[in-house]
DNA sequence: ATATTTGCAAATAATTTGCAGTCGA
DNA sequence: TCGACTGCAAATTATTTGCAAATAT
């Protein structure tokens, strides 16, 4: 079906079966963060056999794979983005909207983390976004 | 009983009841960004009438009055710490004890923020602290 | 008195879990 | 057939809400 989705699966040993290419699929085409019922409600439409579960289950296991990364910005829901560069976000209390920032000239290491072992970094912006300024 | 308590939550326009001082003397003493969950637990033992409720509406207040910041680190709960001031917070795989990242030379604007108004940032690392290593 | 604060109990919402049915090698 | 995958229903957990009792000015 869709070669790219398949082979991004399987190069992160994750198995392409149906609902699995369907989700990454839709985080690949759909870049607006969403949460775990925003990818359930869109794809129930076309896969009525869909369940949450399922998607909670496919998304965690993308999670542990490393296909994506989960943005923690909102108190209420985890919302999951499928680029897994470090970049920012930013997330507009007017309209609710996750923008990606992709730092120009950023360095997110400092001295003060010497003796810690990163592994992730997230950076979390929250204001006004410029459309709604 | 404690003027620097007292002192603080009436500059920020909150009224300094018995509940609320002893939540924010907690959070003073404990510089562990708990849970509203800990929070509750550790005074109930010396308030046994405090209610979650009461924790929950406290630290609200405290948050929308810029008494405390926010943590969303942890997909599960809500950490909460009394230092406002714009700092990193580490958490460990292994222990899961949050750190505090006091960046030395660390500059969180970048040219790619340009048009958004930002009111908060928010900097995340997960990996191992120099004590799990 | 009157407004604010507190706290119980019930409601809500996101997420997890147990388990049975299904699918594919 | 066997192990992995899916999905329903129930359970769990964090948080919110409604409302009545307590408290403070």
């Amino acid at each position: 079906m869709n070669t790219f989705v398949t082979k991004s699966l399987t190069e992160h040993n994750i198995k392409p079966t149906f609902p699995r290419m369907k989700i990454y699929e839709y985080l690949m085409e759909h870049k607006n963060h969403p949460s775990v019922d925003s990818v359930y409600q869109e794809l129930v439409e076309e896969i009525p056999t869909l369940s949450r579960t399922t998607v909670y289950n496919t998304l965690h296991l993308f999670l542990e794979r490393g296909l994506v990364q989960p943005i923690l910005i909102n108190e209420n829901e985890v919302r999951y983005d499928g680029d897994t560069t470090v970049h920012g976000h930013f997330m507009c209390r007017e309209c609710g909207v996750i923008h990606d920032i992709f730092f120009q000239d950023l360095n997110l290491d400092d001295a003060s983390l010497d003796g810690f072992q990163v592994e992730q970094k997230q950076v979390y912006y929250n204001g006004v976004c410029p459309q709604c300024k």
